[in-house]
DNA sequence: TTTCGTGCAAACCTTTTGCAGAGTG
DNA sequence: CACTCTGCAAAAGGTTTGCACGAAA
């Protein structure tokens, strides 16, 4: 999948342990650039931005869209899965992707689109928000 | 659901008589503003993002993220619905909300979430795309 | 030594905001 | 008359781009 070769620096090292050292959270770009800083100071935005999408194009990493007007980055894993939003606080929990069930042959079925591997958002309000 | 009293204004009728005059279709902000100012012209971009946040707020019509990084607008229906998009050309295939079928409840019930009448938008590929 | 990646600065695009004046109820 | 809505201009927020230099392969 890739355009062309990738080559290894220090920027795009520093990106992907970041990613890979936050297991289980979806970070935006502007996080990144902050944790990357940590380890790699005065790494430009641009930069991040560029290595993310190539990340994103080569597969390793997935973007996704959680309803917020930015992108939230983590590595891709072995299963698909899915979010569900809060849409009071912004607590993003995980589906399973076996958990669309029969519900992506049945649109395929329905629509004629062929569905991809992109992850789906959800809306509704999490168990804390639904208390208060 | 409306905060306070709206007015009826001349911009909020353009706005809303371009969003009913287009069935079936998604439009953003900036398609609207064109479109209303073929009717009006002159009108502002601020007062129709402004009417038109209203205008959901009172449930009059619906925002939706297509997952491009601008928001659609469509009057509401009665029945609820949800999107699959296409990833290559953005054609935009409509789908009963009932098709969602049982989903919601096992998500709520495997969550906790509580999930809201907000649209869902999926990712595929049309069939005009596949062939080509 | 060729090509790709980086930093910088500026631009881009969509959306939001403060304010003063016009229009509605 | 009170209060909302509008236009304007400016800014915000997130992301992208052109270019020249530096670093991988």
């Amino acid at each position: 999948l890739p355009t062309s070769a990738r080559r290894q620096t220090r920027q795009r090292g520093a990106i992907w342990d970041v990613l890979s050292d936050v297991p289980g959270r979806h970070l935006s770009a502007e996080e990144i650039v902050d944790l990357v800083r940590e380890r790699l100071p005065g790494v430009n935005t641009s930069t991040v931005y560029r290595t993310l999408d190539r990340l994103a194009e080569d597969g390793i990493v997935l973007r996704t869209d959680l309803g917020s007007g930015r992108a939230y980055y983590e590595p891709a894993r072995e299963y698909a899965h899915h979010h569900v939003v809060c849409e009071r606080c912004g607590a993003v929990a995980h589906l399973h992707g076996e958990a669309l069930g029969s519900l992506a042959s049945r649109i395929e079925a329905e629509t004629g689109y062929a569905l991809g591997a992109r992850e789906i958002s959800f809306f509704g309000v999490c168990p804390g928000c639904r208390i208060s």
